[in-house]
Order: structure tokens, then C-alpha cells, then sequence
RNA sequence: GGGGACGUAGCUCAGUUGGUUAGAGCGCUGCCCUGUCACGGCAGAGGUCGCGGGUUCGAGCCCCGUCGUCCCCGCCA
């Protein structure tokens, strides 16, 4: 027989409750996370989101309730009243906040009892994906999952309140609209009112941000909802939230000041401390120096080494001598084993054109001056794997061999990015041996305890953990070799340099982009671009993506009416939440 | 669109070369227990080995098909 409710109020949520409260007559509610039955003793654990606290049963002193008490299973949904207590020195539990005091209770209310669920929230092992969906609302109370939960609060409520104080508005777009021609495939909804026509669901709110800068909001930003009906990945959903913000006016350095400041709002909130400001570095840069055009710096970047070598020694090594040679270098992993070796070479991919040596051993028998050289260019220890990668004359990528000064060329680019992603593979592969990854797991296991307790401890430096930079300067266009022909690396409103915007036509993969990405430890956090605010230079773009007139109209019709009533120059940024 | 792995008790999983009655931990049910906190002790229930077909004297195990789940590639300007 279930207990009413009545007039009883809860005074305190469990996990708060601590040794100075002891001695106050207390109210709590909750589920019923274990009970553990002493016959004449009983103990169970009530639960709410903020935590556990230890209630007690004891039939001597309260035979009704010891009786319910009895009667009561995991899950159950249960009122205790009754006055705290500190528990005696031996039996206080240090591993829960609560475990100081416990709850001697003079009444037990039973609101309501539970079926039984294929899994319990008080469960060590997780359940597989499936039944957790199917009891997501067991599975939501466990205490990882609302944690999860709270931390996604904090959090957005810090990048509002920041960016609300730095003059943003936050404006919501339509989530029904027409289909836009952005990458993915749209998700579509059939109109009731039109039968066979459809609605789109916005894959971003690109358009919509553009046409707001254009109605002189001047600072507009939403977390918004996007969907892209593609195929899944473990870190990839149909739906998902960016953090979108678009600024009239704006010079590159007033976007990327707006973004670092809710940004380190946003980690603060989950008690991490990050560097203001963020380092930048230029798409070439980041290419020659990590091979990617988002670095992840917590290891070594590479050095070009190809002085070291003789024009004789790269022959008999069979090195292209027009490209770089690399050497990457991964610390503390020491020496590796013929076998090792093998089973790291299908982690390198030989169609960029590329080959490597991983026996630097036997290179330095046959070519020590350019070892000893080696060393000295990439400050290699003893301990540290080093691996040369170059250019194989035999796998001639295909690819203009322009080049333009102080720029790579494509086939420099592929060497660049091969032996980054062998960089990037080997360090996951090698992690626990050189163990910089590890600071970031060791930072986020103690935001995440932080963010258990309602009273966070001072904030963490995740200066080593987490390292944020700016990729600026990329390319405007990238080949698509299948179709055969230019397509633009971000969207096609992307503002060029104006100094390579004679290059346009004569000359596409020359022009830079004002267009920018924010990677952190070799993620993509979000990216974003100064727009084009005039129809001349769309039109010019438009030309060398050989888009037509009639095809430009037909796709972007409306949004190229808007740019010719009076759009600011504007630009901003996206970032996933 | 392509590739891979998996599917055995409510949950997490083991199951050897194809061989008698398919196991463990947790959970569940009953009984005992006044200081536990992943409480403990005793007893017990619980299985269409995803499904269909085949090979075999004999299939959880081998083969074919099928359904489902997860992961990866393509895709995600």
C-alpha cells in the first residue's frame, strides 16, 4: 500500500546534506539507490540528482517504519523525515560527500513502488546501447548521466551570459524552410497544406545568420539546432547543436576575441582554465609544422630535415629531392622491434605519394653525419621514436606542381599531411609512452568530480591538457579531382584575401580565404569566415567555381537579392556545443 | 553504397577439437542477521544459445541465408 504525500515538504535535496547540518529535523525524497538489511537494521540509500545520503531503519525505535522499510526495493520512491545525525567516528564512509552523517529516521513514506527494470542506475556495468534507450529514463538517472547533464547547463549558460555582455542577441531562425544548398543531404518534412512539397530542416543557420547581419542586428548568436541527414559515426549524430554567431563589422581579431572569451567561459564553467588569447598560425604553417590543418600540439611538430641529406644520399634512398624530408618525432617511446615496426606500417597511408623510413638505427650506420645532423635540427633523445618520411619519385601523386612564393605546393601538402597523420596515429598508438595525452585525461576526470559537488574548488589549468589554436590563411578553393574541378574549401559566401583576388580566375589555388578554424588537440572545435558582403566580388566567385548566372540565381536566388540592399561586412564563427 | 565485429539467463560475459544434464558474476525470490555502505550467510527460480535451413550418429560451436546491434570507409561545402 502506497503512502500519500499530504502536506509534507522536502527540506533538503540528499547530496547536500553535511556534518554541519547535523541535528536538523529533516525532509528528504527520492529513489531508493541500495538497501542493505541487518534484520533489525536497516540502511538504504535514497538518491536524487544532487546525490546519495545513507537513511536509517531501526526497529526498535521505529517499528512502523523499519516495517516499510521492509517492504521497500531498489527504485522505490521514498520520503524520509526524521533528524540528521554525525555518524559515529568508525562507521563515517569517506568515499561519499554525505558520508559524515546519516538520517535517523522517525518516518518512512512509500510514494510509489517500481516494476523492475532490466537495468538499475546503482549498477557498476552498463547495460548495451538498446536497452539503455529503451529505459531512458532509468538510464538518465544514473549519476554519470546527470552529471553529464548539469556540466551541458553550465555550460551554455556560461557562453550565453558571455556572449549576451559582449552585445550578442540571441535570435532564434526557422527550424521549417526551404532547402538551402549546403553539403548534406536535407532532412525533409511533407507539407499537410501543400501535398508533395516539403519542408528542409535547416543543416545550419548559414543563410539565416547573413540575412539578420544584413537587417543590422549587428550581433546575433544562437545555440542552435542543425540536421544533416548523413550516415552516422560513434561522434556524429543526424542532429546537433553549434554555437553559431555572426558580427557586423567585424575585422578577424574582433571574432576571434568574441569566440576565446566563451569559450574559456564555457571550459571555466566546467572548471577548466584556458589561455587567453589563443595562438594562430597560418594554414601553411600548420601544415609543414604538424602535417594537418588542425594540430594537435601537445607532441612535437615535425622538421622539415631535408638540409641534413646530401643530393647523393637522397638518391640512394631513393628520396624525391624536390619535396621535404621529414622527421617526426614521438618522445619516450623507445626503441620498437622489427615485428612493432611492421604492424605500424598500415597505419601510414602510401597514396599521398609518400614513403618512410622507421629504422633510424640502421640509418644512422649508413648516413650518420645527416643523423647526427637530424638530431641536432629535431632535439631528438635517445628514448624518442623518430621516423623520416619524404616524397616517393615511384607514387607521383597527381598534382600541379605550381608554386607560390613562401606557399606549398599540393605535393609538398601531401608529404606534409602524410607524415602527419602517421604523427597523429603513432601518438594515439604510443600514448600510454609518452603520456601527453594523459594530462588532458587526468584535467577531465578532475573537472568532472568538480562538477559533482554544488560548491565547485577552485579551477583547474588545462594549459597543458587543452591547447586551442587559430588556423587562419586557407586555401579559398580545393580540386575536387573526381568532378574535376574547383570546389570552395568552406562555403562559397567566404570572403578572399583582397590581395590575391587578382588570382581569381587565372589562378584558383592560389587565393587565401579569410576563413579560419579553431582546433583544439587535433579536433575541430568550430570554424567560421569573414563573408562576402558584395555582390561584385559574388559574382567573381561565383564565375570561378563556373557557377552561371542562372545556376547561381536558381540555387541562391534570394539570398543574392538581399546582398544588394545595403549588407555590412560581416563574418563570424560556429562551434560545436 | 562498401568492409569488419558481435548476437548464449533480466544485465555483463565465459563456453576448449563438434560429444552426456549449457556455466560464472551481478540482479531477482524466500529465510537469517543491529553498523552496513558493491554488507554478509543459507536456499531457490530463471535458457527457443537472434531466426530459418543445411552438413553430421551428434551443432551454442561448422556451412548457407536472414534479421538485429555496434564500429570503420565512402558521405558530412
Amino acid at each position: 500500500m502506497l503512502d500519500f504525500l499530504g502536506t509534507l515538504e522536502r527540506t533538503h535535496r540528499c547530496g547536500e546534506l553535511r556534518a554541519s547540518d547535523a541535528g536538523k529535523e529533516v525532509v528528504i525524497m527520492g529513489w531508493v539507490n541500495r538497501r542493505r538489511d541487518h534484520g533489525n537494521l536497516i540502511f538504504l540509500d535514497v538518491r536524487d540528482r544532487s546525490g546519495i545520503i545513507q537513511v536509517v531503519l531501526d526497529k526498535e525505535l521505529v517499528p512502523e517504519g523499519h516495517a516499510k522499510g521492509e517492504q521497500v526495493r531498489p527504485e522505490y520512491v521514498v520520503a524520509a523525515v526524521g533528524k540528521l545525525r554525525l555518524r559515529a567516528k568508525d562507521a563515517i564512509n569517506p568515499k561519499m560527500p554525505t558520508g559524515e552523517v546519516e538520517l535517523e529516521t522517525t518516518k518512512l513514506l512509500v510514494l510509489n513502488d517500481t516494476k523492475l527494470a532490466p537495468f538499475s542506475p546503482a549498477d557498476e556495468a552498463i547495460a548495451n546501447e538498446e536497452v539503455r534507450l529503451k529505459f531512458r529514463y532509468v538510464d538518465l538517472r544514473r549519476h554519470e548521466m546527470q552529471r553529464n547533464f548539469r556540466l551541458r547547463h553550465d555550460i551554455t549558460l556560461a557562453i550565453r551570459e558571455s556572449l549576451s555582455r559582449q552585445g550578442f542577441l540571441e535570435i532564434e531562425t526557422p527550424i521549417l524552410c526551404k532547402s538551402t544548398p549546403e553539403g548534406a543531404r536535407d532532412f525533409l518534412v511533407p507539407s499537410r497544406v501543400h501535398a508533395g512539397e516539403f519542408y528542409a530542416l535547416p543543416q545550419s543557420p548559414q543563410i539565416f545568420k547573413q540575412l539578420l547581419m544584413i537587417s543590422g542586428f549587428d550581433r546575433y548568436f544562437q545555440i542552435a539546432r542543425c540536421f544533416r541527414d548523413e550516415d552516422l559515426r560513434a561522434d556524429r549524430q543526424l542532429e546537433f547543436t553549434q554555437v553559431d554567431l555572426e558580427m557586423s563589422f567585424p575585422r578577424q581579431d574582433s571574432v576571434f576575441a568574441v569566440v576565446e572569451d566563451f569559450l574559456t567561459s564555457g571550459f571555466a564553467a566546467a572548471g577548466i582554465t584556458l589561455p587567453k588569447p589563443f595562438p594562430r598560425i597560418t594554414y601553411d604553417e600548420s601544415m609543414r609544422l604538424y602535417g594537418s590543418d588542425k594540430p594537435d600540439m601537445r607532441l612535437p611538430g615535425l622538421t622539415d630535415v631535408r638540409a641534413a641529406f646530401a643530393d647523393a644520399d637522397l638518391d640512394s634512398l631513393k628520396f624525391d629531392p624536390a619535396l621535404p624530408v621529414i622527421a617526426l618525432r614521438i618522445p619516450n617511446v623507445g626503441e620498437l622491434s622489427r615485428k612493432e615496426r611492421e604492424d605500424n606500417h598500415p597505419l601510414f597511408d602510401e597514396k599521398k605519394g609518400a614513403k618512410f623510413i622507421d629504422d633510424f638505427k640502421r640509418l644512422a650506420k649508413s648516413f650518420p653525419a645527416a643523423v647526427d645532423k637530424i638530431r641536432e635540427l629535431t632535439g631528438a633523445q635517445e628514448a624518442d621514436f623518430v621516423i623520416i618520411v619524404a616524397g616517393d619519385p615511384a607514387h607521383h601523386i597527381q598534382a600541379s606542381d605550381t608554386k607560390f612564393p613562401g606557399r606549398l605546393s599540393e605535393r609538398e601538402i601531401a608529404v606534409f599531411s602524410a607524415a602527419g597523420n602517421f604523427r597523429v596515429e603513432l601518438s594515439k598508438k604510443y600514448a600510454d609512452r609518452h603520456g601527453a595525452f594523459k594530462v588532458t585525461d587526468e584535467v577531465v576526470v578532475a573537472a568532472a568530480a568538480n562538477s559533482e559537488a554544488d560548491v565547485k574548488p577552485g579551477p583547474l589549468d588545462g594549459a597543458q591538457a587543452f591547447q586551442p589554436i587559430w588556423v587562419t590563411d586557407f586555401p579559398m578553393f580545393e580540386y575536387d579531382a573526381e568532378h574535376k574541378q574547383w570546389m570552395p574549401a568552406h562555403h562559397p559566401f567566404t570572403s578572399p584575401h583582397e590581395s590575391d583576388m587578382a588570382n581569381l580566375l587565372t589562378d584558383p589555388a592560389s587565393v587565401r580565404a579569410n576563413c579560419y578554424d579553431l582546433a583544439m588537440n587535433g579536433l575541430e572545435l568550430g570554424s567560421g569566415s569573414i563573408r562576402i558582403h558584395s555582390q561584385d566580388v559574388q559574382k567573381q566567385i561565383f564565375t570561378s567555381l563556373k557557377i552561371s548566372e542562372e545556376e547561381a540565381k536558381a540555387r541562391f536566388g534570394f539570398f543574392l537579392d538581399a546582398l544588394e540592399y545595403g549588407t555590412p561586412p560581416h563574418g563570424g564563427h560556429r562551434a560545436g556545443a
